[in-house]
Parts: C-alpha cells; structure tokens; sequence
DNA sequence: AAATAACTCAACCGCAGTAAA
DNA sequence: ATTTACTGCGGTTGAGTTATT
C-alpha cells in the first residue's frame, strides 16, 4: 500500500476542521441524505479536504446521534467486560455503546481505564491479575534493604531521572522480569542438592513476597470496577483471590527457567543479558 | 506568575478486507 | 484471476489544556 500523498503534493487541508468546514459537511450529508461516496464528497461539499478526513470528521464527531459527555459508571463497566472478551475490537465494542464511536472508547480506554485496571492490579490485556506488579511492588524494599543496592536502579524506581513516565514504568518492568530470572536461577544453583528446585524457587520467591506485601485490590474489592463476580474474569474463568501467595507456574519468567534443568544452572550460566545482576547478586 | 510535566482527545496514518472493473 | 478503488479499523501522534512544581 503507496503511502497517501502529503499536504504538499495534493494541496489538501490537514488538522483540525474550522466551523465552517464543519458546516459544509452537515450541509451537504443532509441536503443529500446520506454521504454518498466519501471520495466525491469533498469535491462537491466544497471542501479542500480528503474523503477520508471527511468521513473520520463525520463519524467521530458531527454524526447527530453522537452521545456527549463523562461515561457513565455502567458503561464504563460495559466497556471494560467487553474488551475482556473482545480485545481492541473497539468498533464491536461501539456497537454495544449507543452514541459512543469506537475512537472516544478506545481513546477513553487507553486514558482512563487502563490506568484504572493497572492500579487494581489487574492486566488490562489479559483482564486477569497481576503477579508481575506484586513482584515489581516489593523490589524498592527488597533492594533498599540490600546492603549492595544497586546505584543504577534506585533513581529508575523513584523516577528522579526526569524521564518520560512510559519509560520508566518501562524500565522497571524490564528490571524486575531481569531480577526475577536472576533470582530464579540463583535459588536453584543455592538448591542444587533439593530433589524440587521450583518448589524451592516459589518458596524462596513467596518468603519474599509474603514479607511486608499489602493484599491487592482486584474485581471484587474494588466499588466502581467492573459488573464481573468475585473470583472471575470476564471469560467466566477463575483467577485467584487476593493473597501475596503466587502460584508462579503463571508467571513467564519461572515458564523460561523451567524448561532447563535448574539443578545444573550457577551463575556462570546467565547469559550477556544478566552480566550487570551478576554485580548486584555476587 | 512562570515553567514544566502530564493528560486528553481529535485527527492522522497505514494496513486489511471487500466490491467493482 | 488480477487490479483498482473504496471503506473500515486499530494504533499512534501532537496540539491544546490542565495540573503541578
């Protein structure tokens, strides 16, 4: 697919529609009836303006049965139990949403209710919770605690870098899957002679996390989140009730490590990507 | 009061699907 | 069967606004 031309090669308008142009478009929709052919429109509306702007201008925000305003609590509730079944479907979603278009829902949801769901400690992807965050949670401590910590993350975790703040959720992230692989591997080489090393693992992991861990708050603790029962996600499946207790068969990094065999693994095994934990654990 | 950061949302971009030629 | 035109969709951007320092 050719990239479409730019402003400069076709002469069209770009950016935000004047009040004028808006009323050429109601205009001519309803002296007409209907838009027609969004291709055509521009040229006999009198608008220097591309079918496809046209059409996005109409549908999102001049359409008369556009709804405006806050979203209500159910639908928010509505949104959230659909996108738990259809994904970023937001047009599917829309339909279910009278007077909402699919760009206000999905621009609401990437604004509002991520954040809502992430603060919960639910995954907004998977609708499920997260044990990821509980461990990302309890690192500040664990490192502050530390009497080597690290000089190169404690300015990551309180954010007094002055980086943008997706890079430095980013970046935490990052370094909380690294430490939990580190970890995972370092418990099983101090476990070589355990006839289990990942019962071993989750048990050092859940000593860890069952210090001083405050209980998350999910679906069902929470007033305003979502219309699902307690214990289950929108798919109807059941996740887990708030514990520090993790069953980290669940967690990806502990799927990564388990395939090997952990009695043989020291830390001479970590790859490149470890180098700099190896410092930090030795 | 000014500067900066964070947030919001309208609008854009590119890709995919489909109908028509 | 292939090409072209058109529409719809989801992801992303960036200007304007609001909050914070």
């Amino acid at each position: 697919m050719v990239r479409s031309p730019s402003r400069e090669e076709t002469g069209l308008k770009k950016g935000p529609w004047t009040p004028e142009e808006d009323q050429k478009l109601i205009d001519y929709i309803q002296k007409q009836g209907s838009h027609g052919s969004w291709r055509h429109l521009p040229r006999i509306a009198g608008l220097n303006r591309c079918g496809k702007s046209c059409r996005l201008r109409w549908t999102n925000y001049l359409r008369p049965d556009i709804k405006r305003g806050k979203f209500s609590e159910e639908e928010e509730k509505l949104i959230i139990n659909l996108h738990s079944m259809l994904g970023n479907k937001w047009s599917l979603i829309s339909t279910k949403l009278p007077g909402r278009t699919d760009n206000e829902i999905k621009n609401y949801w990437n604004t509002h209710l991520k954040k809502k769901l992430l603060l919960m400690g639910i995954d907004p992807v998977t609708h499920r919770r997260r044990t990821d965050l509980e461990l990302l949670a309890s690192f500040p401590k664990l490192l502050s605690s530390s009497s080597n910590s690290c000089s190169l993350i404690n300015p990551l975790m309180e954010n007094t870098l002055g980086l943008p703040t997706d890079t430095v959720q980013l970046a935490r992230i990052q370094i909380m899957q690294a430490l939990l692989q580190v970890l995972l591997k370092a418990s099983s080489f101090s476990s070589s002679s355990s006839s289990n090393p990942n019962a071993y693992s989750n048990l050092v992991l859940n000593n860890l996390l069952s210090s001083s861990l405050p209980p998350l708050q999910t679906f069902s603790d929470s007033s305003n989140s979502s219309s699902l029962p307690p214990g289950t996600s929108a798919l109807g499946e059941s996740f887990q009730t708030p514990t520090n207790q993790i069953d980290l068969n669940e967690t990806s990094a502990t799927k990564s490590v388990s395939t090997r065999s952990l009695d043989a693994l020291n830390l001479s095994d970590l790859d490149d990507s470890d180098l700099s934990w190896k410092d930090f654990l030795e």
